[in-house]
Parts: C-alpha cells; structure tokens; sequence
DNA sequence: AACTAATTGTTGCACACGCAAATATAGCGC
DNA sequence: GCGCTATATTTGCGTGTGCAACAATTAGTT
C-alpha cells in the first residue's frame, strides 16, 4: 500500500461519506415536505431557485443544473409545477430558443409556507448525522464551508 | 436578520454544495461505470460493499442502507445481479427471515475491472469540482474527513 | 445568401424507484 | 402451545428519470 493507493482508499471513502449524508438528508426532506406541503425535494429545488433569484427568470437550462437533472426531466418538472399554477413559462425574445420561468403569487405563497418545513427538516436531520460517529465529521465541516452568509 | 437566521442560510447553502456535488459525481460515475463496466453506481455500490466485507455476507436490510435504498429497490436489485451471475443469494438458517447475498467468483472479477474505473472517474470529477469557486471548499474539505485512513 | 454546426427545449420509450399491502418468520406474554 | 406484535423480504402499482431522437432557432463559414 503507497501512499497513492491511500489517496484513492481516502477519496472513496470521503465519497461514499457525502453520498451517506446526502441520502440520509434527502430522504428526510422529502418526507416533510410531501407530507407538509405537497412537495417533492427537487419541487422544492426549483421554487427555491427561482426565488432566490430575487423575481427574475431563469432558462431550462439554468433550472436544470440547479437541480442536477436532466433536459427531459427539467421539462416535465416545469410541466407539473405550472399545471399546479406554482410558476409560469415565459418565451424570451431576443432568444426564441430560450424559455424563461417564472414564479407566480401562488408559487411564492406555497414557498413561504414550505421554506420554514425545509429548514427545520434540515436542521433536525443534520443534528440527528452528528450522532453517526461516520457521518459527524462532515456534518461539522459543513457550515464551515459559507461561514461568512 | 439575527443570528439565527443566518445559521438557517449557512445551512441551506451547505446542503445545497453537497447536492451540488453528490450530483456531479454520480453522473460521472454513472457515465463512466455503464460505459466501461455495464453497472450503475448502485450496482457497484452493492458490490463494493459486499467485497469490503471480507468475503462475508450481508444482510438485504444492510445493503439498503449502504445505498441509501429503499427494501423494495434492493429486492429487485440485488434480483438483476443474481441473474447476471454476480452474486447469489444464501437463505441463513438460523434467522429464517433473513437473507444473506455473497459475491460469486464472476461478481469480484467485474468488480476488480471497475474499481479503476470507478477510482479514475472520482478523481478526475473531483479535480474538476475544485475548479468550480462554489464546490472547491467542499471538494478540500473532504480527504481531510477520514485523513488517517 | 446559402450551408453547416451548435444550442435549446420537447417527446417516445424503457426502466428503476418508493409506497403500501402481502407473506413469512421471530420473539414475547400468558 | 396460542395469540399478538415486531421484523425481514417480496410483489403490485403508479410515477419520475435518463437516453436517444427530434424540432426549432441561432451562430459561424465560405
């Protein structure tokens, strides 16, 4: 065993870390939001985004990155939430490729309701990490990472 | 905004890099595991896991928490490695409910064909996440959580 | 101006997932 | 031993997802 060899054992193992955390976090998420507000973690995802972008657009593109989907599913996703009258397509002008959504009054009511579920959750679950001995180290470098806002 | 509200935010944003990133890589993985290796991330999951236990069995409910899987998902994936040879299930005797799965020959010789594959894709995805200003101090943060093995 | 290449978003299709119900076994009280 | 509750795994069903193919628009080349 070199030291190389320990780099790849070490960066696995700080994978499979992130990806224990992420699933624990996940799951949680997404029982108390569906349960409390009828949304799914990555509904979530996109009301947030769209918001945080202080009322502005964002493309499909924009949205599928932040939620770390696909093209197709971005579409669909688009699809349910403005079935549900949460945001609205807008087609762009000067670029009539592009597709621009926006959240709507509805949109921001079910966020504002959401938002306080979603922090609580994620507090609740991340404390509830920091009893996992393999998990607590990650929990505590979190924060660390925007300490500064 | 008092203090409490920001810890709020520096969570939020925390959860939002590890998703970020957790994304990332398991495209990549994804990618790089189904194109050389014809296995999912979970799939190799599962049987990285098995082969880190030593030869010895594991339990179905054990499984689905290593992938972070529901019992029904594990059920009918642990079914698609069992057809394609790479593990057999063992029916344990005395716990009659129980069931363990172990790696046959043909599951650990796959397996040894994609773990380089699998360590390669990590590392290049991870030398890649540090470029990017918002994921690189996760990305720093991560070999220092298990750095003494 | 015409042609080609690149980008953006949507649809067809197969598949993996979670939830709830069903089945089987274990453990406990009496 | 009998009944009751808890645990382990599997099946039915509906739904969300990625990939590949497609349509529409833009940008680059000659």
């Amino acid at each position: 065993m070199g030291i190389k060899d320990d780099a790849v054992e070490v960066r696995a193992q700080g994978w499979r870390t992130l990806a224990a955390l992420h699933g624990l976090i996940e799951a949680e998420l997404e029982r108390s939001l569906q349960g409390q507000a009828q949304l799914s973690v990555v509904e979530y995802t996109v009301l947030d985004a769209l918001s945080r972008q202080d009322g502005w657009h964002m493309r499909m593109q924009q949205l599928a990155r932040a939620t770390a989907l696909s093209a197709s599913a971005t579409t669909r996703l688009v699809n349910r939430l403005e079935d549900r009258g949460l945001l609205t397509r807008i087609l762009c002008a000067d670029d009539r490729r592009g597709i621009y959504t926006e959240l709507t009054d509805s949109g921001n009511k079910l966020l504002a309701e959401a938002r306080p579920v979603h922090d609580a959750a994620l507090e609740r679950t991340l404390a509830e990490a920091q009893q996992v001995p393999e998990l607590a180290p990650l929990v505590d470098a979190l924060p660390r990472l925007h300490a500064g806002v």
